[in-house]
DNA sequence: TGCTTCACG
DNA sequence: ACGTACGTGAAGCAA
């Protein structure tokens, strides 16, 4: 059907979802998505297919060595068939590791990591699971997905496939392109733009950090974003009670584990984990975080009453997610409604802010009469191809209308919400592996 | 088809 | 005594 998506955005906001105002958003989104699926980004094959080859000889490699250590051949690839090998055959002591549902000793790369002095396999067996993740996932399929002819790769936006607010992409997914470890960069040095273009990146820097201190109205949070402040590092500083320099790349990591965890909903266990400390200290860390950041910890407490109040919680441009299982009998469930209630505002408030700059961006590059395109939205980023001669002035464009993006008036009854500037980082190149920050 | 794992923000 | 961070989509295996 040609217009499927309006009819489903019509459901929306017949299902109170979805406000007027995030229902005329949404509206207004559709043939901007529209261009960017059509459009596409265009796909370097002979990077890929070296790209492929190079870790298609390591993964023989490993796929030896991991026999000739376990003594046996089996298929590396399944779960169940390397937990017996790992735990029976090579009898690696695994307690406290954990079980998959169906009862088998957990594999995960979190869980091998646990264990990965015990048995010189278990970094072989990681190596060949990242590789071969890439290998299958993207150089080997990106291509088969991609026109032959132009070389582009053409997604599927998602305008309601989530539960926050934000966009997905299928078929390929382009937002999730590898970026980390050292063949992330090399895969996305094979989006390349189209000849005599470049390719811009603009990324919103910490912006759900930025919303969640708007809508807690912590002063601490709020005084370092309108400082400009590295916000990993003073928080380091607060709950460690010491100066800026004293605060070690440890101690910062520790302390960005503890703001995701205030995005995510924070769990002692989980907060633990992601930040590699024992279940006491985190606790420690926790209290310790509640007492500086004391609206935070106060929002918290606020949103969750909201939620069960009213049964839903909602952005501040009113897109709403329900959450039935809030008052459920069971803890778990509650819990686990309790997290996606501070969640959803902070990364569904990010969401509408992404999908009005996106728009903005659209109608001012047309206005500057600018060739540039949209063509990727990577939840807090925008990938665009710009003609070489027009790239700087589309990066002052796309910088504008994302940076300024409060001004719309469609924020305008929700702009005292907003008592800190948004911030974007550009970056330009001609592949989406290498582009340099401009300015420099 | 459901499970496990893992890529991204 | 549990099992945990939030939000996605895709690949490969096992039944």
């Amino acid at each position: 059907m040609s217009n499927y998506k309006l009819k489903n955005i019509r459901e929306a906001y017949k299902n109170k979802i979805l406000s007027k105002k995030v229902y005329q958003l949404e509206r207004k989104l559709i043939p901007l998505l529209k261009e960017m699926e059509q459009i596409g980004i265009k796909l370097d094959f002979s990077l890929l297919r070296a790209l492929s080859k190079k870790l298609n000889a390591r993964l023989r490699e490993l796929e030896n060595r991991i026999y000739k250590v376990a003594g046996v051949k089996f298929n590396i690839s399944s779960s169940q068939q390397l937990s017996e090998i790992l735990f029976k055959k090579l009898g690696i002591f695994a307690a406290g590791l954990k079980k998959t549902s169906s009862g088998t000793i957990s594999t995960a790369a979190s869980e091998l990591l646990k264990i990965k002095n015990k048995h010189k396999i278990i970094n072989l067996v990681l190596e060949y699971r990242e590789l071969a993740k890439l290998k299958n996932t993207y150089l080997d399929t990106l291509p088969k997905l991609a026109d032959p002819q132009t070389h582009r790769v053409h997604t599927t936006y998602h305008q309601l496939g989530t539960m926050t607010g934000r966009l997905s992409s299928s078929g390929p997914n382009l937002q999730n392109i590898p970026i980390h470890g050292e063949w992330g960069r090399e895969i996305r040095k094979a989006f390349i733009a189209e000849n005599g273009y470049k390719l811009l990146s603009a990324d919103y820097s910490q912006i759900e950090l930025r919303v969640v201190a708007c809508l807690a109205k912590d002063k601490k949070m709020l005084e370092a974003f309108r400082e400009n402040q590295d916000i990993h590092k003073i928080t380091a500083a607060e709950v460690n009670n010491l100066p800026l320099i004293k605060i070690t790349p440890e101690m910062r990591y520790q302390a960005k584990a503890l703001n995701f965890g205030v995005i995510y909903g924070m769990s002692v266990v989980g907060f633990a984990q992601a930040a590699r400390i024992s279940n006491e200290k985190a606790k420690e860390f926790i209290q310790e975080y509640k007492k500086d950041f004391f609206g935070i910890a106060e929002y918290v407490e606020r949103i969750k009453e909201k939620a069960r109040k009213r049964g839903y919680v909602e952005t501040v441009l009113k897109r709403r997610r329900y959450l039935p299982q809030i008052t459920s009998s069971d803890f778990r469930f509650r819990q686990a409604s309790e997290r996606m209630a501070i969640n959803m505002p902070v990364q569904g408030t990010a969401a509408d802010i992404m999908k009005v700059a996106m728009i903005r961006a659209r109608y001012k590059l047309k206005k500057a009469k600018t060739k540039t395109r949209i063509l990727l939205q990577v939840h807090d980023e925008l990938v665009l191809e710009a003609k070489n001669n027009e790239a700087e002035k589309t990066a002052e464009i796309i910088r504008d209308a994302m940076e300024n993006v409060l001004e719309d008036p469609i924020f305008k009854e929700v702009k005292p919400i907003f008592q800190i500037p948004l911030k974007v980082d550009i970056k330009m190149g001609d592949n989406w592996g290498t582009c340099q920050n401009y300015p420099k």
